[in-house]
DNA sequence: CGTTGCATTGAGTGTTGTCAAGCTCTGTGG
DNA sequence: CCACAGAGCTTGACAACACTCAATGCAACG
């Protein structure tokens, strides 16, 4: 069998491993479900938690809110994902996690996840390979809101979610189009842009024929320019062996 | 026993097992050492490593090098850290890692401290507890890049690094000076930044006399002042009690 | 048919980036 | 001891990008 895409990055010979991981952890929360309405939080900033969660359904979204109001998006967390690996081991949360849609999540205690780490290095693994995962993203967040300018961030956050859906057996590798169901507010704590300057943005995009924006529905229309744009912002990975990027760069 | 200002955020039942673990890896390292000289590179982008490290002494960041020639450090690593943790785990690495300043690392291999991680439960939160302190500088970065202006940002990196340093008992909790090997390019990669801009930052933070920044020693001269500025961009932890924020906020 | 939430647009402002020059300090070689 | 070079720091002038404020459009929904 060959490697999915979204294990591209594991050393190959932890990838057995892994996948009994992957299995033992939702063994672990079969059967334990739960779902939310949109808005309605999983978890809340400055409490401590004793549950861990998996995304079976709906999108999610990790918020720190400041206390003068603005607010930023972390991370952005879709079916498959594990959430709440971190407060595992920590007494105190620093932010909120909520439904942008109707979701549903799996769960299991805290304990029995962390006894059942200690004693399965498998299940160890897949918990470390979701934080590994998570850092990927923080890494590319960090590059992307410290040297992108509104338009890189942008086209970098779009052609992100298309390749998280595809990994996640969401959306077709090659479809144009997905689902992001997120408000312009949304994208703006998301990307650190103002509503306003977000909406110039999309507007830009779509009179260049890059990509429009409907109702949650975004469709790329034309994936390479947005890769061109994106470019400058993005890893190796997600470029793929796309190398076409220092052309013409001052 | 108290728990030291570090571990502040762990569950407090698994203290004695982080502590143990630290022990057991400083073991495993023990007498391998390295030092190498400012700019030299601890691990390449692009390529797999073998080798997990322990900074001894000595500052490092990570960087991404954008290929238009832009750069950002992602993280810094003062002593303490263990660099590599994520590259046990992963086929290739997309961050050079080089030291600011004459550094010394411990090391260890790899697959010798995957399999001890693998059998000692110890091992493994300590390696989770670095990635776990990793993320929450990434998240506290992702906040002050995508909300906070450049003085925030600025204030608020200041903090941090005082903070950090005073945890790891290389400087006096309340002490007003440290070090900061930084030059003001560094700076304008770290915090998303032009360099011309830094240096203007810097120079209001002085005039205004809430901190000086001379040949790589930072002397904060006003902290509460300082911690007024950057409080919209800190999490909690790091305000400590300080609840002394949303005053005037509009 | 008004209300509500979200999207869109324009005008004016301000923070930050860019370009270009000059400065300070330090180490090196004459 | 001095001249020089190089790295890093400082400053000013100007341009560009992004923010704010404010108004309007538009669709869903009761």
């Amino acid at each position: 069998m060959t490697t999915p895409r979204r294990y591209a990055l594991l050393r190959p010979d932890l990838l057995p491993s892994l996948q009994r991981g992957v299995t033992a952890v939702a063994g672990l929360m079969a059967g334990h479900s739960k779902t939310l309405r949109p808005g309605a939080a999983l978890m809340e900033m400055g409490e401590g938690h004793e549950t861990v969660y998996r995304v079976r359904a709906g999108w999610f979204v990790q918020v720190r809110a400041l206390p003068d109001g603005r607010n930023q998006i972390i991370e952005v967390f879709v079916p498959g994902d594990l959430v709440g690996v971190k407060t595992m081991f920590l007494a105190q949360q620093f932010e909120t996690v909520q439904a942008l849609t109707i979701a549903a999540v799996e769960h299991a205690p805290c304990r029995q996840m962390r006894d059942l780490s200690a004693s399965n290095p498998d299940v160890s693994l897949r918990l470390m390979w979701q934080i590994l995962e998570d850092e990927r993203r923080l890494h590319a967040g960090i590059v992307s809101l410290g040297q992108g300018n509104a338009d890189e961030r942008m086209a970098q956050m779009l052609l992100d979610f298309h390749g998280r859906l595809a990994d996640a057996d969401l959306i077709c590798e090659d479809a144009s189009e997905f689902p992001l169901p997120m408000t312009q507010q949304h994208l703006s704590d998301l990307l650190g842009i103002s509503e306003v300057h977000v909406n110039r943005v999309l507007r830009r995009l779509r009179e260049q024929g890059l990509v429009t924006m409907h109702s949650g529905k975004v469709r790329l229309l034309n994936r390479s320019a947005l890769e061109m744009l994106a470019c400058p912002v993005q890893d190796a990975f997600e470029r793929g062996s796309l190398d076409t990027c220092e052309g013409t760069a001052s």
